[in-house]
DNA sequence: AATTGTTTGTCTAGTGGATGAACAAAGTTT
DNA sequence: AAACTTTGTTCATCCACTAGACAAACAATT
């Protein structure tokens, strides 16, 4: 009989300049009136919260603005490059790493490709990235506020990675490793959820307030937003979809089950590792991977083409589920298969037109992620930032 | 770019002393010393709060309890007969409606079966058991609290009912119509919704925060509980789970898609109106019920308990995928099939013991609800309930 | 150019609610 | 009986928001 909260004064502020923040960096240029009307917050109270806020260094303010019939406003902006972030996306043969300012602005950039590397061996290398996104950092009031990671694995509530099958890693404590040695907050997360906040931030989900990303690669995950909020699950693993059951008599799938729905619809069945890819035959059926593949469709080979749109029709499948369950405004089709849209496009749509319930379509969008590799990146570097954000411009920090 | 709000103290107070309130629910008898060092409130604070409730007749206080070494602590308790609430499960041939005092014990109870009535005659018959209920509520402050109706259909966030395929209806506006009638707050919501709800405070879901209550009976509802709240979707029709695909090439259901769930794993099944059922062939085949199929199993009727055990493992199937996707902590099956626990059991968990992750088995429940036909009702009920509790208990009320 | 009215942003007094400490009442323990 | 404990109230204080007054800065009108 705890977990509940008392209320009291320091709540209230700390709420409303959140509030303020919020309204300022949404709506910037703006002026201390507009944010008072928007808000419904007083005059007074704006003012005040708002100079605490230029004493801190996370907004500006800049000259007049244009005047309305009186005098002319002091217009604020908010500050994007009072802080930084790191994200990562941890692939199974690649690192993604990126800085972005306190906006999501994507400031530099690193990758760095490998082949069965060991646990120990792929740190090194996550190292070396973030050091190199680290110095590559300009000079700001509050530096590096946090470094996320998105890993393909399943996380627990306390960000320890449990399982990462396609790693090969177990039980591996990266945050705390990590948070050790660069000594700022690291959040570790899952691929799908990352990358579904990313997309509710930055990307095509903006604005919507129950997205299903579907990650789309080696194999599938789902990151839910739901009610607005990135949904987990009971002990943090939830949007294992990727094991739901499609064929009750399907081929069997490393997870012990039959007919799983990534065995159908990811690139494990596009390059032909599954009795699901059937008779095709693309030529050496070897070697291939979804960059060549794709290639062979956009010079118009058959094959390559049917194989995509076979996969179009089992993402429907497995989508129509989804959209019968969740009811969601949006579902978003992310990571490296988003990069067949062409071809995936038409088999999903019709499949999910004819045979999803009427009712759940009305309002429902489906869209191919634009961010298309770096959902992921983005949307762990925006958990730091929105950290950083709401919940330490209460304290009282010295700025630099 | 509005919805949010402004907070203030007014804000804060409404939410201690709902907290106030709810340490008293949840623990009477409590002294205010107590609920002061549970909830981290200020003595003085506590005692204000307090007397203002007992004002409202929202507690009772007693006589001194037992002393701890030293003052003997005057106890408080919720008083839960301050107001009452009509709870009524709508089904297609049959209304089941009940009255609960504020803690959810059913003080009286109406039934009413029929077939094949018209909007019209249902609405009538809706009344009637309404006025009843209520004529039964004993003498209390704040008297019928609110009503609250659990339907088998769709219903979306105006509480419109869109499609009620059993029943037969669409688009009705029962809500408006009762309000008018009765003069009080009332809730329309999903069967499913209500049930869930109602075994998350009542029955075997106490206390847990991430739950998926499954419904079998004509058709299977999902009603979830995430993160501690009833989820409802984007327009309010989460949960359409019955149609979830489990066999890409099955059967074809009603709904226009092929290989739905509901189609192997409820009472449609069982009684043999689909395909599925296969090559059994119960004595005539016709005029069986569940209680008729259920009374064979009884008596050990191999193939009524052949067919039990068949759907049991069709659930398990629907039912694994839903641990996958949602990680809950929980799953409980409830509605009328929930009678048949003692065979549906063991195939169901078997299945699941099998089929699902294993990280997804951690810490997670499999249970048939012991509510049985109550849980949407009870749901129902303490929608109303919950409003009154937390929502009014701000408002200068004069109490009778 | 003077007047009028509007908009912006600050300041001050006032309000509501939580807090901490003092205190009385009513016990138990020694 | 004296000393200590626990309970619950009271009161002064603190803190954040609000209302409203006010000055500064501007546009529109005369």
């Amino acid at each position: 009989m705890t977990g509940k909260k008392t209320w009291n004064q320091h709540v209230v502020k700390k709420q409303n300049k959140g509030l303020v923040l919020e309204s300022i960096k949404q709506n910037s240029p703006i002026s201390r009136a507009d944010i008072a009307s928007s808000t419904g917050l007083n005059k007074g109270t704006v003012s005040s919260l708002v100079n605490e806020l230029l004493e801190e260094k996370m907004i500006d303010e800049s000259g007049p603005g244009e005047s309305k019939g009186g005098r002319r406003p002091v217009m604020l902006f908010f500050n994007q490059v009072a802080g930084y972030s790191v994200g990562i996306d941890l692939g199974v043969n690649y690192i993604l790493g990126i800085l972005t300012d306190l906006r999501g602005n994507i400031i530099s950039e690193r990758t760095s490709n490998f082949i069965n590397l060991t646990y120990e061996e792929i740190l090194k290398e996550l190292f070396q990235v973030i050091d190199t996104l680290i110095k590559s950092a300009p000079e700001s009031p509050y530096g590096i506020v946090g470094i996320g990671i998105g890993v393909p694995g399943i996380v627990n509530r306390d960000e320890k990675i449990l399982l990462a099958p396609n790693l090969g890693w177990r039980n591996a404590e990266l945050k705390s490793t990590l948070e050790k040695k660069f000594n700022v907050p690291v959040t570790i997360e899952n691929e799908a959820n990352a990358g579904a906040y990313g997309e509710k931030n930055f990307g095509i989900g903006k604005n919507n307030q129950n997205i299903v990303y579907v990650s789309v690669g080696i194999g599938i995950g789902v990151g839910l937003i739901l009610n607005g909020q990135l949904y987990r699950g009971h002990n943090g693993f939830s949007g294992e979809f990727g094991h739901m059951t499609v064929e009750v008599n399907g081929s069997k799938c490393r997870c012990g089950n039959k007919g799983c729905w990534e065995l159908y619809a990811s690139e494990q069945s596009l390059l032909g590792n599954t009795e699901q890819s059937g008779n095709l035959n693309l030529q050496t059926d070897k070697d291939h991977t979804l960059e060549t593949i794709l290639d062979l469709a956009q010079n118009g080979d058959k094959e390559a083409i049917q194989r995509f749109q076979n996969i179009g029709q089992y993402l429907g499948v497995g989508i129509n589920n989804i959209i019968n369950i969740f009811n969601p405004e949006q579902v978003i089709i992310g990571n490296r298969m988003a990069s067949a849209e062409k071809w995936l496009k038409e088999p999903l749509n019709d499949w999910i037109h004819n045979q999803t319930l009427w009712f759940s379509q009305k309002d429902l969008r489906i869209d191919f992620s634009h961010l298309l590799t770096h959902s992921t990146a983005l949307g762990v570097a925006a958990f730091s930032t929105e950290e950083f954000l709401y919940n330490n411009i209460h304290k009282e920090v010295t700025v630099s």
